[in-house]
DNA sequence: CTCCTCCGGAGAATGCCGTTCTCCGGCGGA
DNA sequence: TCCGCCGGAGAACGGCATTCTCCGGAGGAG
């Protein structure tokens, strides 16, 4: 319950992935190496630490960066870890210094994506003023922000991703979608505190509806669903409205 | 929209995997090579084609099944196509006989597992005569069924797969979860004949039922979601039965 | 009965890819 | 100027899907 409130939207500028650091960066290989040698080499390793730090920081974002790039164009995440560190201009070396494996480089994507996802979908209800409006904004907008052209594909492969990572990185992906169910539940507390949909726990709701929208994600992904996007997310708001109305 | 009507539930008993024959069995390699050599050898191959052709189908189904025992206590796709022969005690080159690779064969195992799901579903609704508890039965009912212990990993396994399928072969995996919609939609019809719940596109809202009831089973195998199945399984029959009420 | 053909088993060879390891050049501090 | 580590390049390794090769045995043809 309250670890999904940490989650709260857009308080960071999408910088991206700077999480991954605190796995792998020096955790194992650098103290491990440090420790095991004499203690004053340690002196030695701090003097450029922060220098060494900002590089990591900056190779791993490349990296995540690279990574958007070949699933975007590559319509999966069929590509090889070579190919990341090729495009970043990088070694496997740092590559491995920076994430524990090419899993490890998905989920920082998927944090990076979420959060900028979330972002953008609290921006499109910014516009409206009517709380059951909103909602409904929210409900449609993630929908069309997702299947706009050429999006789906890629959203397509997060998703399937994200099931296959859910069970191997459990910790990591537990609380990746929770900047959109953040933004599903703000719009939700506000339509039940107006009135305009009955009261119940904005959070349950908020995770039903979104659960919704990508289900229905899931569907026109696998061609299941013949009807365009737009006519999906329609109907799917008049059941969603339906159910939630007072 | 009629193509989902094919799929008509228990027509068919679970013999399973038929339908890869069709792809790989003959049609390239057999042909192939009788073609190109004399015409007079075609006369030799269809001497024993029946015997060869019912021994196919004997090797395919062993081999969905021994797959399907590895995913179940494998948990997950992760076994290997070595795995799958010696447990079948069958050859490599028989499995490439029968399928054309390791996709196929899951994608057999789906269609032979969704069949009977599906039946297993309906079976649980035949006990109810009131057309509301039916409806109830089958949202509630499915969910229970994939949360039995021990079945939902393999359920994920099966999800997982059939997204990343579904971009691979789309053909194959379209129709594949016809069987459970089809269970869905009866419910829906005879609850909208009754009056009990609102009218309207039965198919549509048996497609919009079942896949919030898919998405919330992601979100337990992601667990993402705390709550006990049970628990969520009846707020989601609430959520439905308020999306629907006349 | 013998030969010839083809089916199917066993498993070696191939190729791809993630991950690890080795070597080496260069840079920053003493 | 010398030393030590940081990081690049890419070879080596291991696992696995897929293909290929060899071989024995069954069963029709003569």
């Amino acid at each position: 319950m309250a670890s999904g409130a940490r989650d709260t939207v857009g308080t960071e500028p999408p910088s991206g992935a700077v999480r991954a650091r605190g796995n792998t960066l020096r955790g194992a290989s650098g103290a491990r190496a440090a420790g095991a040698g004499r203690a004053e080499t340690r002196r030695a390793e701090l003097r450029s630490l922060p220098d060494a730090r900002s590089r990591q920081v900056e190779v791993t974002s490349r990296l995540v960066e690279s990574a958007r790039d070949l699933v975007w164009d590559a319509g999966g995440p069929n590509f090889t870890v070579n190919q990341v560190v090729a495009a970043a201009g990088t070694s496997l070396k740092s590559f491995y210094r920076c994430f524990a494996g090419k899993d490890e480089l998905l989920v920082a994507l998927f944090e990076d994506d979420a959060r900028r996802g979330a972002d953008a979908l609290a921006s499109m209800v910014d516009g409206e003023a009517e709380p059951l409006e909103r909602l409904r904004v929210v409900v449609v907008g993630l929908f069309r922000f997702l299947t706009v052209e050429g999006r789906l594909p890629y959203a397509a492969a997060l998703v399937r991703e994200h099931l296959r990572l859910a069970e191997s990185h459990p910790d990591q992906l537990r609380g990746v979608l929770h900047p959109f169910v953040g933004v599903f539940e703000a719009a939700v507390a506000t339509a039940q505190a107006s009135g305009a949909v009955r009261a119940g726990d904005a959070r349950r709701d908020a995770r039903t509806l979104f659960h919704l929208v990508l289900s229905h994600l899931h569907a026109l992904i696998c061609h299941q669903i013949e009807e365009p996007p737009t006519k999906v997310a329609e109907e799917l708001w008049a059941f969603c409205s339906a159910a939630l109305r007072p």
